[in-house]
DNA sequence: GTGAAGGGCCAC
DNA sequence: AAACGTGGCCCTTCAC
């Protein structure tokens, strides 16, 4: 995980159906403590000083007051990570003014009507740090969404990207100077709540108002307002993606485990013995078996067989052994199995909610320096692509999935950037890129592209989206090194813009230590200019960033339209990888549902990508499978 | 025991 | 092995 659980306000241990109250006398009490009583964090509204909200009225009147407001912070302390599995004790609301605290089990759900207008109008602006978290509880248990969030993580993310820096802590620190107290963020929020905790949770919402006040100056400076807004846009939709989790099928998914643990029995058994002869470490009373797993035992083994072994012994080092040496076919063998086996088995399993039989990964809107979201705890951006695997995630009874992925939205970002004659004209066409692509470098006529041709030619389209280098498109397609910097050549004198603007992207990144994506998200680079390594390495991140982080923006934009626009349906998202949302929807709106997903998928890459048409395509399934 | 690092491999 | 970008997960190894 990126950052060790920003917002980490589960407890220890928990005691469920604990009806205790808080340990404060009076109901409606004044605030009766502070924590550091310092003149400048008074001034400053973060001394720790709350009210405590029991009734309805007083709830009322609080709402009242942060309504004259222009911001106010928002922040929940909860007994679970897990909105399905936890409750809410705490809502803190804060403005410079005032804060309070609002004792969540002294309400009926009715009673926090209130808190409706305050937080679903765009003003006052909500600010939380972490917000996808605060809006899982809000809308669970209140149905309410946050209209106008500022998200002073994101923000922080935005401004520099730098992993594991971006607690409220050292957010607060960074940005207000401030020491936050987090040690009793893991305490138990179940039963009795002490002063301390109460005023700790006072002091979280406090910062919030400030801190947004210190960042909005440094996200103008960089030019970041508009990036900002993209992504606080999008919390909402990805907060809903998380409530909804997603269907698995457990006895499929359980019969594939079964049937793979059985390949993989015997195929290590062959494996064992195959290395074991090799080696000639048969014995008459039979042989030790070595660690299959250990890299190190599996090249010594290698070796010992005489093959030419170094160092690694992954894919691309075994690949080209595989049809002289039987041991590395069945090596290659195992090891796909290996992996079906360890990453996509029981722990799988053992994430589906028995209730719902629905899995709860966790995203990270801002995963990656390039923008990319990126998915944890199971990560459902990686589930394998063979049916076997994606038709266990299948619509659940009476429901039907919908499908809808862009059409290389990388190479058509990349025309846009670039505004290269080939590659725009090729999209205006219609025309197959990748044959095209293959007619020119290959110079032959489009209609005699080989199957082969228009293959190396779709390698080349992605790799160079990559910034590939000769050496590695002649390793991949199996080309003499000689033909592979003969064929680059030839295909960056077909695409000259193409060539221009990569090279262009790569020096910029190099120059200013940093890149944009046409959000305008910044993407900076640490790196020592006098290390050319280093340097090379910027060059080639600088030219993927733009376009990778771009069509991230995109899928962003597109989970805000469509968290508007499904609205009021039967349609839940439950799924986004890159490029591609699964929808949750009945049956007799799938169709409809589908158009307009598409429609709200183009509109979005529309606001970005204005020259180059835009394809997203609907496909309804019952299993995720395309 | 725990955690970091290295190696390998799954996705887009 | 690699001068092909971005993640997360699993295993082993090794240090503390």
């Amino acid at each position: 995980m990126l950052e060790e659980q920003v917002h980490q306000k589960a407890v220890d241990n928990q005691t469920p159906g604990a009806t205790r109250r808080f340990a404060l006398s009076a109901p409606g009490s004044k605030p009766t403590r502070t924590s550091k009583k310092t003149s400048s964090l008074a001034t400053r509204g973060m001394d720790g000083k709350y009210q405590i909200i029991r009734t309805p009225d007083a709830l009322r009147q609080a709402c009242e007051h942060l309504l004259q407001s222009e911001a106010h912070g928002l922040d929940c302390e909860t007994t679970d990570l897990n909105p399905h599995s936890g409750r809410i004790r705490l809502i803190q609301l804060s403005t410079p003014s005032a804060t309070y605290v609002i004792d969540y089990d002294r309400f009926n759900r009715d009673d926090f009507q209130p808190l409706k207008p305050l937080l679903e109008s765009p003003k006052p602006r909500t600010i939380c740090h972490n917000g996808k978290f605060d809006q899982k509880w809000i809308k669970h248990f209140l149905g309410i969404e946050i209209a106008g969030l500022f998200d002073s993580q994101l923000a922080s993310q935005l401004i520099h990207y730098s992993p594991g820096q971006h607690n409220l802590e050292a957010v607060s620190r960074k940005y207000l100077d401030v020491a936050l107290d987090k040690s009793l963020q893991r305490s138990n929020w179940e039963g009795e709540l002490s002063e301390d905790q109460i005023t700790y949770a006072a002091r979280d919402s406090q910062v919030l108002v400030p801190l947004r006040e210190a960042m909005i100056p440094r996200l103008t400076e960089l030019g970041l307002i508009k990036a900002a807004q993209l992504e606080f846009e999008a919390v909402v939709a990805l907060s809903d993606i998380e409530l909804a989790g997603i269907f698995l099928d457990r006895e499929l998914w359980q019969q594939q485990v079964n049937n793979v643990s059985r390949q993989h029995e015997i195929i290590a058994r062959e494996l064992q013995e195959m290395l074991a002869e090799g080696a000639m470490q048969t014995t008459l009373f039979g042989h030790s078996d070595i660690n299959l797993g250990s890299h190190t035992q599996i090249a010594d083994a290698l070796r010992q067989m005489g093959l030419p072994i170094n160092g690694a012994t992954n894919n691309t080092v075994l690949l080209p052994l595989k049809d002289q040496f039987p041991v590395v076919a069945k090596l290659l063998e195992y090891r796909a199995l290996d992996k079906s086996l360890t990453s996509y088995g029981q722990a799988w399993i053992d994430q589906i909610h028995p209730q719902s039989n629905r899995i709860f990964p966790d995203f990270n809107q801002i995963g990656a320096p390039t923008g990319r979201m990126s998915c944890a705890d199971p990560n459902v951006q990686q589930v394998p692509t063979e049916k076997e695997y994606r038709q266990c995630f299948r619509a659940p009874e009476g429901r039907k999935l919908l499908i809808c992925d862009y059409s290389q939205i990388e190479l058509r970002i990349l025309a846009e950037l670039s505004h290269d004659r080939g590659f725009v004209d090729a999209f205006r066409s219609g025309a197959d890129l990748h044959r095209t692509t293959a007619a020119s470098v290959f110079n032959v006529s489009l209609d005699n592209v080989s199957k082969e041709q228009r293959d190396f030619a779709k390698r080349l389209n992605f790799g160079v989206v990559y910034g590939i280098g000769a050496a590695r498109f002649s390793f991949m397609t199996g080309m003499p090194l000689n033909e592979a910097e003969a064929t680059l050549r030839r295909y960056f004198q077909t695409y000259r813009q193409l060539d221009e603007y990569l090279r262009e992207a790569g020096q910029h990144a190099v120059d200013n230590h940093s890149t944009r994506t046409l959000s305008g998200r910044l993407v900076q680079y640490r790196f020592d200019p006098a290390d050319r390594e280093q340097v090379s390495g910027v060059r080639r991140r600088g030219r993927n960033a733009p376009i990778q982080g771009t069509s991230a923006d995109i899928i962003k934009r597109s989970l805000a339209l469509l968290h508007h626009e499904l609205k009021g349906t039967s349609a839940r998202i439950v799924n986004v990888i890159h490029d591609e949302i699964v929808v949750e929807v009945d049956p007799d709106d799938a169709e409809e549902i589908g158009h307009r997903v598409s429609a709200k998928m183009v509109q979005a890459a529309t606001e970005y990508v204005k020259t180059i048409p835009i394809l997203a395509e609907p496909s309804i399934a019952d299993e995720w499978v395309k």
